[in-house]
DNA sequence: CATGAATGAGAATTCATTCAT
DNA sequence: AATGAATGAATTCTCATTCAT
């Protein structure tokens, strides 16, 4: 019945064309406000395969998440662990971090938006990846930090604000480009990443070298 | 014949209260996974209630948005205007941002939560509040640190980055809260005040004095 | 909006201006495709306004159905009682039935289309008007003209079809505007009532004079 | 899996079972009168089956009036088109028509009853059906009957005139019901068609022949 | 006369999901 | 793997009406 010659016959692949559908849906009105209709009507799919294939709508988030999660989850691991100043390797993780949140756009926002809702089990979800990021921060960053300076800050407190941080751009963009009439986009993400970085590694106060370039200004 | 002060009317307030809970809805659910039913329910009110003083669920979204996007822009006009070094102005902005973020930890939850949502009605509603508060952050802290520093930093990247830094506590809390079993508000406003202001004055970097004092550690 | 002359106290008279409101409404929308806080709102007055003076929304419909049948009535009953010749009578009763519902286009429509619908109380209330409006044509139009020609017209189906072919006109009126684009008042009422009486005295066969004069052929 | 003889089995058409509960139910309460809770009920089907298949209420009435429309457009075409005398086609097409009217009493009181409401979309629906009908009018009779009488009737006048005139009888019944206490439907339809017929060609006066027969009278 | 708050039922529509084919 | 019909609860919002002031 395949045939491949045949246009109109896309169907493989509705399992990752409802994911991928999901992802921009839910990223653009939220979890709640995105209807199945609309994300089978956009994915070109029949309304029942949703289900089919991820069993609730509850199940398709978490799939989302997780993906999202474990990525970044990877990142923290591969950029934090192992020696190095604690600097540099911070310096790294930003790099690669901010990276990923920007292909990964709308995961991100699906992630941090949903993240204070309160639906028991997507918050025991969430806080499984949760727990083992935390750990790594704690790890990786707060116990050598605190090492080095005697300061101590709490990893559950650190993550968040370096997530949100990095995430910031992301989450605020489609305001701020009605806010500046789309040049949101002039700094480019490379010049994101390096304020960031700076800011986080050397505060506001006190710059040593020049302006960041890298980024145009209209 | 308007008398502001509670008269001898049987439901004294049932604006008040319909806003009020639907601030503590609509934080917990989120704005499309919250019910007018349940809102009318949990303030006591019938559900025409709730139509009949705000004409639409979206006017109450307007409502909780416009409340508290109006405290934020005062508490930076107080804060960050007039004469003073940055750096110092920074900390009372930061300092005053915190603590209304924490009395308004729901508002805020709302506000960041919706802000990547689509609705146009909404994004323009809120893109009207972000301008302002963009101008007043570029005025008061980008062209002065341009001008003292050489680094140009715009401010539809920084805005979003400090709103962002502040959140992160509130945005995270019911996750943060499963992860570390309830410890989680032991690190005090205060103290989580401080590190934000250290860490974006500062950065993490080359710290001059001790440990943050101030939160207990259990 | 505002007129300027008029001041926002145009108290006087609130009830007649329900009146005429609702008139105009339920004319566009239908009884039940009205609503009283459109009307309250277009008449300029507090919604519980017409409970206290018509009762309730049906007590409105009543008294327009009243109003319009009873100087229906009057007319047939000016028109066609008396002596004379049954032509002349029904081509005054015509004429002035005509200029009648021109005059009360709205209400008019209003009885017209509500005349189907079942609503026991309406349905009695439009009855007893009938009545009285079949008595007459009966005795009035029926009984003469059987006794000249010998043809038997039952009353019952006279008055719909007079009614009717009279009030095509202004029933199919927002239909016909859209189909000629607005040129279908070029037939004034004059030469409207003309064919009327011209067609129902008359026939459209073995046509005697030339063509109607008065309306004007763009 | 299927089992014939089981009577609970009612399944098989539910789209055209909603169809015709829905001409019955407009019919009797009008379109904005009827609610689809009733309709659903009466024609033994869950409630959303009349969005799935009919998209909305008033999709439900736009499949109504194109079916009645499109019937009442072929009668016309069909009697009225091709060669023959003026007053032999009307004849036919009054016969035709009258008849339909009869067995789509329903559907003709939807159409007329929901004429003069002036809700945008429903009324372009119309007027492109009534286009059509007109443009036949006027072909087939009114330019004809100009050339051979002189008198000029437009179509936009005349349409609405026989098709008044035809349905006056279905229009007025339930009032006229009460009026006669249920001897209403004693003059039969072919009498009825006879007295239209006779009336528009021949007018109520100068009767050349004898009574109408073919209505009983109980 | 007039108002504004309140009510409860009901409006149409959409929801996520299921099931038989 | 895919379809289309079906379900029943839930959605937001409007309805006509009432009542105390």
């Amino acid at each position: 019945m395949k045939k491949p010659t045949d246009t109109k016959q896309q169907k493989p692949g509705s399992k990752e064309r409802i994911l991928q559908t999901a992802v921009s849906l839910f990223a653009r009105h939220g979890f709640a406000g995105a209807g199945m209709r609309e994300l089978a009507a956009e994915a070109g799919v029949n309304l029942s395969m949703v289900n089919y294939f991820f069993g609730s709508k509850k199940g398709l988030l978490k799939e989302i998440l997780d993906s999202f999660f474990s990525g970044y989850l990877a990142i923290a691991r591969e950029n934090l662990a192992g020696a190095g100043a604690l600097h540099a390797k911070l310096e790294r993780f930003i790099a690669s971090a901010v990276r990923y949140f920007d292909a990964e756009r709308d995961s991100l926002i699906i992630t941090i938006s949903e993240l204070p809702h309160d639906d028991p089990e997507i918050v025991e979800h969430k806080a499984g990846w949760a727990r083992q990021m935390v750990a790594i921060i704690n790890r990786e960053i707060c116990l050598p930090y605190a090492a080095e300076s005697g300061q101590l800050i709490p990893p559950t407190c650190l993550a968040p604000m370096l997530t949100s941080l990095m995430a910031s751009r992301f989450l605020f963009a489609p305001v701020m480009e009605k806010v500046t009439a789309g040049s949101y986009e002039a700094v480019n993400v490379e010049a994101y990443t390096k304020m960031i970085a700076r800011i986080l590694l050397q505060g506001l106060t006190e710059p040593e070298n020049g302006a960041v370039e890298g980024y145009a200004q209209k």
